[in-house]
DNA sequence: TGTATCCGATACAGTGACGTATCCAATACA
DNA sequence: TGTATTGGATACGTCACTGTATCGGATACA
């Protein structure tokens, strides 16, 4: 129909999408999503609220739109993150090696934007209560978390080290101690430096991941894949 | 004044101050904070909102009411937990004894309502934007950790094990750990039996819990109490 | 330069929640 | 039995938010 129209329109569309985005990412951190109106979201844009219906069906709609992004964001720059990694196995410290990825890796998610942890914790529990919004959240949350975990498994398993739980628990773990540090340093007043958790996360791993049977050179064990 | 005649008032007074604060609760779980009205919440527990204006002076001050009643409850069950653990090192298995003990008590938290974690976190999140309220919840929340902590660091120092990791970050992950696990299970639509994250639960602290130097009658080391 | 289209602004009516002020019933006390 | 007090219900005015429907201006294309 009007293709050649719709690359100059949808331009100018992206742009006021993006900045009705922010706004509300930004005002769901501060209130609630609940609390967030469509009125105020549309205004901190620097819009009406009828830009704001022209351009999404409803406040969920936003909400996926939001997830969505987020989602490939996470997904890129885990993948950056994980190119650095080096595919032959490091012969001295190479714990520290893994642990560091991991940790960067992890960090990806948090590093991204200061309140986001807010914003994630709102869409978990928004997702709790919209059925329809539900499923995306999961699926992306999943996915996200897999590239990392698989990533992990195979930088383990290149220098033979195992861990004393689980892997996908490990993650979790992970996951959810990061944001609870985080949390709980917002809740307390404290920056949120990344600083604080960072070692605590260094902690962590160390403390589960089991070194190989006294190998110094770092040979390779199996690798599958 | 009128003291006398306060007993009798406030045995009904209290009766409908139960039934708005545990309406409150499920509709916190259902809805989220914000979401949940006054008129709601007065409705559910079969009152109209004279009633609730009548018991609490805002929103605010229910909330804090129901932090401080769960705090509260909180600690007490916690202290009948760790009364049954024994005084004296156990030889035999005094991990097992161990691990299991401080499930119990992580449990305590978790067990007592269904869907307390969604409310916990709505909490969390309501306590950011309050000011006011904020420092109850970490108060509350304190001094419930510290007493589970004391109480575990006295069993691994009585049975002279020590942690890979501080043990304040140890309460604090297997905190966040549960508290995700469930949430993860509410969003999938599991039933929260408790079992899913008892195993991880368990296999968190024995990857942690380091034990002492090859001694099988678990003599004691040093016990500052 | 004219015209069609697109995007965002404005106007409008409907809804629901809020907090207060007042009212009614039941209970306590004398 | 009469009176005072207390706890909860009802009624009221206000305000913010929602979603839609219509309008105006700018941009693209001929």
């Amino acid at each position: 129909m009007t293709t050649t129209v719709s690359t100059t329109v949808s331009s100018r569309r992206q742009q006021t999408r993006d900045r009705l985005i922010d706004a509300a990412t930004e005002l769901f951190a501060e209130k609630s999503i609940e609390g967030a109106s469509v009125e105020e979201i549309s205004e901190r844009a620097g819009f009406t609220r009828g830009a704001f219906y022209s351009n999404f069906d409803s406040k969920e709609a936003l909400c996926l739109e939001i997830v969505r992004r987020r989602g490939e964001e996470l997904l890129e720059t885990t993948r950056r993150a994980l190119a650095v990694i080096p595919d032959a196995p490091v012969s001295v410290e190479w714990l520290e090696e893994i642990i560091a990825k991991v940790v960067t890796v992890l960090d990806v998610g948090f590093t991204l934007d200061d309140n986001w942890v807010l914003v994630r914790e709102e869409l978990r529990l928004y997702a709790y209560r919209h059925p329809t919004f539900r499923p995306a959240l999961i699926e992306i949350e999943r996915d996200a978390n897999d590239l990392s975990m698989q990533a992990l498994a195979a930088a383990l398993d290149r220098h033979g080290a195992s861990l004393r739980i689980p892997i996908d628990q490990l993650m979790l773990t992970l996951d959810a101690f990061c944001e609870r540090t985080q949390l709980d340093a917002i809740l307390a007043g404290d920056p949120v430096n990344g600083n604080s958790w960072r070692d605590g996360l260094e902690r962590l791993v160390r403390a589960v991941v089991m070194l190989p049977p006294e190998d110094d050179t770092g040979a390779v064990g199996r690798s599958d894949q």
